[in-house]
DNA sequence: ATAAAACCTGACCAATTGGTCAACTTATAT
DNA sequence: ATATAAGTTGACCAATTGGTCAGGTTTTAT
């Protein structure tokens, strides 16, 4: 008895599905919602309009599904890391981690850039409560260690925005670093980025570099 | 003699332009290129449709329009800085420039990204020597600090990418700021985010913090 | 005054595009 | 074996939308 009983879909469903929200994600990076059309999903998972619509009754219902997969993959240790834990060390590696996802899933960064920078309007119910109860959280991990001055910043606000900010940068500005730079960066030029972050990041909190990290 | 003689559009035309250029901005950021409409566009300015087309010829063109203005305020002191300027006064005024016009002009700011993220195609030609040519420059003077002991920092490329990525992150991911502290960012707290970054950036860079940035 | 240029706009069109539908084939459970 | 569900797809449609055009009014230079 397998699990296919109680699931709609058999496994052709699964595999196409999988074909049609990772060709969607691509164009959905490229061009945007409003950009992004049927056909063109269609033909990147080499099957006809009309089974991409079969599949996800609506251009909307496509987009939501590609979203909610990205916010799927937008974990890292440091959600569960705790005031007990090493500063200079969590930080590091959620930086690392951050890196790491503009690296090897720029479009899903992409993605989710546009839908922010539209209001994110498509957010709204199903991620809005659960990324605030987040920040609050590590918010509140972040403001005890300023609080016991195992590290300085004016805010842990701010902080993290910055964080945030320094490595999307990679993902979503990438075409504007690689005309810059003449060249797509390498995984040792993300690698030295990364480094560059941690480093400003940690000596702006007044933290040593943890060896590991250097 | 005015110089209107020699222009094609008189007075009316100019400010009906600037009334367009400015409605579009705001419908551009909004709705990216491919999401807005030119209905859209005359609605905001108070024009018929048709108004927009006399003026500029086609959607693009008024897209290109409004990226012109844009780039035309993308200035800053930094750029006519010098190696025998105090690297600390330099970068601090730039971050001060750049957020503030994340703060005042947070469309444009948009505007750009969206251009960016989706590959820059309509920066490409009139943007683009432009822009690498004053990186060189930029990163010539930055290295120079950095070679001459001045400044402490890996790379004067991932420095200037850390400092566009902050300031930048407070235009572009103001939806996001907004629900997560409950309410818009007001100039107050616009100058904190200001002080941050340039805390974080300076101690990076090793360098101390001038009286009137603190 | 008047001609030329600039400005204005309702009516219209061709092309695009998200989505429907009905007829069909293939897979699967019993 | 066979009925039922899942999967496939060409033909088609209604709505949207960028853009044209022709005929008008207003502004401006002389």
């Amino acid at each position: 008895m397998t699990d296919n009983k109680t699931n709609k879909e058999g496994r052709i469903g699964a595999a196409n599905k999988q074909l049609i929200l990772n060709a969607a994600e691509h164009e959905f990076a490229k061009h945007g919602f409003k950009g992004t059309r049927i056909q063109q999903v269609a033909d990147r998972a080499q099957l006809p309009k009309t089974n991409v619509l079969y599949y996800f009754k609506s251009k909307e219902n496509l987009y939501l599904a590609v979203l909610q997969q990205i916010l799927e993959l937008w974990n890292s240790v440091f959600d569960e890391a705790t005031k007990d834990d090493d500063p200079a060390e969590v930080l590091a590696r959620y930086i690392t981690d951050k890196m790491e996802f503009s690296l090897v899933r720029p479009e899903a960064s992409r993605i989710f850039a546009l839908e922010i920078i539209n209001g994110a309007p498509n957010l709204y119910g199903f991620y809005k409560e659960q990324h605030a109860a987040w920040m609050k959280g590590r918010v509140e991990v972040i403001q005890h260690w300023i609080d016991q001055g195992q590290i300085q910043f004016s805010s842990a606000h701010y902080l993290l925005y910055n964080i945030w900010a320094c490595c999307q940068h990679y993902a979503d500005f990438s075409a504007q670093i690689t005309h810059l730079q003449g060249k797509e960066m390498d995984r040792a030029e993300f690698e030295d980025a990364t480094k560059s972050i941690i480093n400003l990041i940690l000596k702006g909190c007044s933290l040593d570099i943890p060896e590991q990290y250097r």
